[in-house]
DNA sequence: TTTATATATTATTAAATTAGAATATGCTAA
DNA sequence: TTAGCATATTCTAATTTAATAATATATAAA
């Protein structure tokens, strides 16, 4: 065990490191699936789309696009990983897409 | 208005899109911290760490690296980008750095 | 003082993320 | 059918992020 340890310190809690790990090994789904939300949070514009349906319940990309004055593109594309990541959902309309 | 507007769609809120962009405008400043909180969740080895905390109360350098078992330097980056966005403290007992 | 240990910082490189341009797809109406 | 508009996808360039290696700093003990 010693050998793996990163410093030759005396008093080091090896019961403690072991715990650890294995607490994080039994956590590491929902560490997965909460560091993808947050990296989905942790942009601006997502951020700025998520905090838009909080007040708007639905819009359009062209909507959106035109609120955050950037192109129609970059927008899909953050819209996708919304939806991708079960944070949005959509819904069309003839020609119009809604996210929700 | 209509030079700036995305798409050329006919029945477009023009009211809307005004009103959603001041909205955003107020926000702006809690929509940056948050962001950053977000980021800094965002990544799996940040994210492990404040789980640890939640559990364990304070751990050094060395344990993080051991448990994580990762490099003491990336280690000590990530704890710093943690304790810089003022989710974690960190007080030096002797030669050992605590985080909690 | 010198030596050893724990942590921090800096520089470099590799990988991931993002915006925009170009293009494709899907729907509607003429 | 064809034309036009809204949205999606793909590709590329620029930026950001992260890990490693090397070095520096800080503390403690000999």
């Amino acid at each position: 065990m010693k050998e793996d340890l990163s410093c030759s310190r005396m008093n080091v809690d090896i019961k403690l490191i072991e715990n650890a790990k294995s607490f994080l090994e039994q956590k590491s789904i929902k560490i997965e699936q909460n560091v993808k939300i947050f990296s989905l949070l942790g942009n601006e514009v997502r951020l700025k789309i998520i905090y838009l349906f909080l007040k708007y319940e639905k819009m359009c990309v062209c909507d959106l696009s035109d609120v955050l004055q950037m192109k129609q593109s970059p927008i899909s594309q953050h819209l996708r990983k919304l939806k991708d990541g079960g944070l949005l959902k959509s819904q069309r309309e003839g020609m119009t897409v809604f996210y929700f």
